[in-house]
RNA sequence: GGGUCGGUUCCAGAGCGGUCAAAUGGGGCGGAUUGUAACUCCGCUGGCUACGCCUUCGCAGGUUCGAAUCCUGCCCGGCCCA
């Protein structure tokens, strides 16, 4: 039993704020109320996330509940420890929109049947400008400043307003709020969280530990993020997902493998000294990572169909087993088709890529006067992996 | 409230009366290469009825043959003073 619990206070965590505490909550037998929360503001969801989904999983399987909070009142303040700018208000419809597709991608991984979900707005709904007013008054501008951001962008002369530093402020009532014993998320969280243990302890209540998650770097190795698009998104197709991660650079594998796998990291070790060696082609543990992966997110099997399709496509360069089709009623030039197929964004992107020979037509190489004919239906291929077929109509 | 600096294409950031659809970098896309959609290298990167035309440089007017570039007002932000 001390090896499954160390397991799972260090396999792929980055810091429990006070071990000793949650070392014993978790060996008092209780039934932990576990918190994660989300501003339901871009609802894309990527692996990088999935690292704390599998964990609240695994303390599920532990008997313990997750209490997943939707962020909608947060979400209207943008959270400043992701450096964004305070948003506009969102609509009430939105919200419901980004909480529910959050959801779904939450809970491809955490047991739904393990979890209890509550909206912001249950407690905030009700705040009275009092209630505001005590809460602000349990900080000071000092406590604010030690935030690494906030400092930050103070010294640097950027805006800051002071709803941004409310920011801490909610999300730590949400903890005494739900009663959370420990409180889920990344390591650029921390200052948040701390801010709940503060608040629960004026409330009167044991202060939640805190488990913090590694951000793991992205395909590229830097920073995971939407900007570098170098992010695997839990929603992906088992196919797309698969080639993502076989697209990753080596040196994040055996990361990966620790925090989105199951694969003992005795083995994992293995690997890395058998790639270093040069005894083995790092593909090998790639597409073997690829495979877990894509199983995590997909049903069970998924994982080698994809694997069977990416060599067809890319080492056999075959067309892929699957072509969408697209009516065409008459001749239509190959400009007029790509933008109309959505394989360009506008007919002068159409013309630039044809220009530069990424257009194909049944493997051959067109230019922008081809005209395609519903007499002979074809595969219209823009790069390596866009493939539509030219139908009658 | 006053002074001052600034708001440029997806992002960052040049441009400061014509040679600007707008430098450069990032990102993205395409090509070559490859164990990979990694790395590297090359090309492209507003739209169109396309060797020309149209729409873009915070917003609205104005001055000019001609403005992203000058003027006026407005909106927004930084800094300094109060």
């Amino acid at each position: 039993m001390p090896d499954v619990l160390d397991e799972l206070l260090t396999r792929g965590v980055a810091e429990v704020v006070v071990e000793k505490e949650l070392r014993a909550k978790l060996q008092s037998g209780k039934k932990l109320r576990l918190k994660q929360g989300f501003d339901p503001t871009k609802p894309d969801m990527h692996i990088g996330h999935a690292v704390g989904l599998r964990k609240l999983r695994k303390f599920q399987e532990l008997g313990h509940q997750v209490v997943l909070i939707v962020g909608d009142w947060t979400a209207q303040i943008g959270d400043p420890s992701g450096r964004d700018e305070t948003r506009p208000r969102l609509t009430a419809e939105i919200v419901q929109e980004n909480a529910h597709t959050y959801m779904r991608q939450f809970f491809t991984v955490v047991d739904e049947a393990k979890t209890e979900v509550r909206w912001q707005s249950e407690w905030f709904g009700n705040f009275t400008l009092l209630n505001a007013l005590d809460l602000a008054g349990r900080f000071t501008l000092g406590q604010m400043l030690a935030h690494d951001t906030f400092r930050k962008r103070y010294e640097e002369g950027a805006r800051l307003s002071i709803l941004e530093l409310m920011y801490p402020m909610l999300q730590g009532y949400d903890s005494v709020a739900v009663k959370s014993d420990v409180e889920f998320g990344g390591t650029d969280q921390k200052f948040n969280n701390l801010a709940g243990r503060e608040l629960q302890e004026q409330w009167g209540q044991t202060p939640q530990d805190i488990l913090l998650l590694p951000l793991i770097p992205g395909t590229d190795g830097r920073k995971m993020g939407k900007s570098f698009n170098n992010t695997i998104d839990v929603l992906l197709p088992p196919f797309e997902m698969y080639s993502k991660v076989l697209s990753m650079t080596d040196g994040v594998m055996p990361l990966y493998y620790e925090v989105l796998t199951d694969v003992p990291l005795d083995e994992v070790r293995e690997m890395q000294r058998a790639m270093a060696a040069g005894a083995v082609n790092p593909m090998e543990f790639k597409m073997r990572l690829a495979r877990e992966v894509v199983d995590q997110f997909h049903p069970a099997g998924q994982g080698s169909q994809a694997e069977g399709e990416w060599v067809r496509r890319f080492r056999e360069k075959e067309q892929p087993s699957e072509i969408a089709n697209h009516a065409i009623s008459g001749p239509i030039s190959i400009v007029d088709f790509l933008a109309e197929a959505g394989l360009a964004p506008s007919k002068s992107e159409a013309r630039r890529l044809i220009a530069g020979g990424g257009v194909r037509v049944e493997g051959e190489k067109v230019d922008a006067d081809f005209v395609l004919s519903p007499e002979r239906p074809a595969v219209v291929q823009v790069g390596k992996r866009k493939f539509i077929r030219a139908v009658r109509e």
